[in-house]
DNA sequence: ATCACCTGAGACAACGATGTCATGTTTCGA
DNA sequence: TCGAAACATGACATCGTTGTCTCAGGTGAT
């Protein structure tokens, strides 16, 4: 039974068996012409080409992928959540390199779930992608370790991975972190609140730990009632701030592990008038528009981005060797607002 | 010769055939395991579960896609540029929509060339995905004529396809400029400042006719040394602003025609302190934060993406008729600092 | 006890392309 | 003028799965 006659009103897509027949040539000649080897009489590639363009025919790449599985031309990219303006740039990066490398992109996103992470990470693994570039959610990537084996490229980055040997690119978060508070404690500061999303996070523990390091380098107590964790959204921050400023002996001055945290602190402070210091972890846009100053650690995402995704290509393009780790640096930022001269 | 004993390190996947082997079953014993029918001993299924783990076998998605040619279980969306906001949170409504539908998203940015478009939305339809979402950035679309003929679902967003019939989901920037420019008119404002990017863009050209429409109505003097185009930077929407603000008979209102202007205009009107009126087209984040009061014209992004991406699976899902466009309403929100009290 | 029926399992073709090899034709030098 | 090399073309197997069909063996009704 042909499909042609089932469902008339949508034609099957032409094979290259179709364009054979309607040009006249074999199977194998129009897949020459495809795919531009040079061995074709002119004229017959021109009959050929005629033909497609008659049948509209377009070559089905997962036919052909099957046949010649030498790359899908396909990379997939694990993150948390696309519309986080940190991840959508290492988004824009990864797919501006691979679209050098004539390869396209999925992206998916796991949402600081485990599962789920697992299941898409498998799942890209099925579609034989041609590797991994993943911002790992999970502690324990050992499901992974037979894709590896068999030629799966990954590289890690942001985050290393757990229970797995492989490529990985961090930022300097401990380092990071020491200089965020030891610039506090340099102009004086001696009560630092601490705000931090969750200890579950790696980056964060990183970051915590380095801010602990430098108080304790100075001899400063590491007074846990200056701590919060699961501060998420930025309504959380602005909370953590009030709550911690009607303590006994408050901060004078704060440091947020991440920007969302950042964003809200500030408005806070802002709000009440109270000139603390604060200094974040992370850059972000409109930071100079921000009617208040602060500090950032600043460091370059589509610089973690581009070095990933070049050890990718180079992991795809067959390079040997033992697993690299980079750790890219940080450094601070004075921001202030658009015109210092606000309250004049 | 066996590639095994070409590259010992990299060892060949298993497929089926070796999982077959292992468990000492046929074929399509395995594949029937795999693929979970009933009708498999429950002896035979976990020999062959155990083959499966032994081995590390992971099913070839791309093999079976050939065979049962249904569907990729993959969609493509092709936007601008997934680093600017407004994209990516179009790509996560869209990604989290179609997960729901057990598909992934490869996301590809044209940056506003036609070519680029073209060459990637037809490499999209070559990879077989089951459906494109598409921002366009050129006006003919005829080349995807074909594609749709023979089953390709297609859905255009933001902005109309060109010399192609397709269903369309569109924002109301017509009326939405036009209510834009009706407040401003109606708080006396006479000498209104336009600016926007290219027209050569849809959106650019729509907003820009309900201004002329709304000031005609008025019977206000549309002056065209009152509109620069071209403004693409914050930097030159600034730019645009100061001189603007030099002419004989300056504007005492500006009405930009996308968030990436107005933050540039509502820099500069404030660094100068000047209080003329401001109104955006786009809302944007931070824009609460923003240090001086202005107004936007709103609308939802993820609904857009929403509703066209429940179009889409719907036309995957088979559904027929004619192509469907959907206007989606835009509304004025006024936007001010945090704390009004600034300059108090 | 016989036969129709059901069910589980395997043999084999097929999906749409590419790789390998064989074949027929042309070309060119001796 | 002939033979070998070079080249253009096609026949056929193959990639790793799934769909179709067949068949053996067990079940229940008559």
């Amino acid at each position: 039974m042909q499909r042609g006659l089932v469902n008339p009103s949508r034609p099957r897509r032409p094979t290259m068996i179709d364009v054979a027949r309607h040009a006249g040539v074999s199977l194998k000649t129009v897949s020459r012409v495809i795919n531009g080897e040079p061995t074709v009489a002119t004229e017959l590639a021109d009959r050929v080409l005629a033909a497609v363009a008659d049948l509209g025919f377009r070559r089905n790449d997962i036919a052909a992928n099957l046949r010649s599985s030498e790359v899908s031309r396909t990379i997939g990219l694990l993150i948390e959540e696309i519309a986080n303006p940190f991840y959508a740039s290492i988004a824009a990066v990864v797919a501006e390199i691979a679209a050098t490398h004539n390869t396209m992109l999925i992206t998916v996103s796991c949402e600081e779930d485990p599962e789920r992470e697992k299941s898409l990470l498998l799942n890209l693994c099925q579609r034989r992608v041609d590797g991994l570039l993943v911002v790992p959610a999970s502690q324990d990537h050992s499901y992974l370790r037979r894709e590896v084996q068999m030629g799966m490229a990954a590289v890690f980055l942001d985050r290393p991975p757990g229970q797995l040997l492989a490529d990985t690119v961090l930022v300097d978060n401990r380092g990071g972190s020491q200089s965020a508070v030891q610039s506090l404690l340099a102009a004086g500061h001696r009560r630092i609140g601490i705000l931090l999303d969750s200890l579950t996070v790696f980056t964060m523990r990183e970051r915590l730990a380095g801010a602990q390091a430098a108080m304790a380098t100075a001899g400063v107590r590491y007074d846990t009632a200056l701590v919060r964790d699961e501060v998420r959204a930025p309504a959380d921050a602005a909370r953590a701030v009030a709550d911690m400023l009607a303590h006994p002996d408050p901060p004078t001055a704060f440091f947020c592990l991440n920007n969302r945290i950042t964003v809200g602190a500030l408005e806070e402070l802002w709000r009440r008038g109270n000139d603390a210091g604060l200094v974040g972890f992370d850059d972000f846009e409109f930071a100079h528009l921000m009617p208040r100053p602060f500090a950032v650690i600043a460091y370059d995402p589509k610089e973690l981005a581009r070095v990933a995704t070049d050890q990718l290509f180079r992991r795809i393009g067959g390079e040997q060797g033992w697993p690299i780790t980079r750790v890219l640096p940080t450094h601070l930022v004075d921001r202030g607002i658009v015109d210092r001269g606000v309250a004049a």
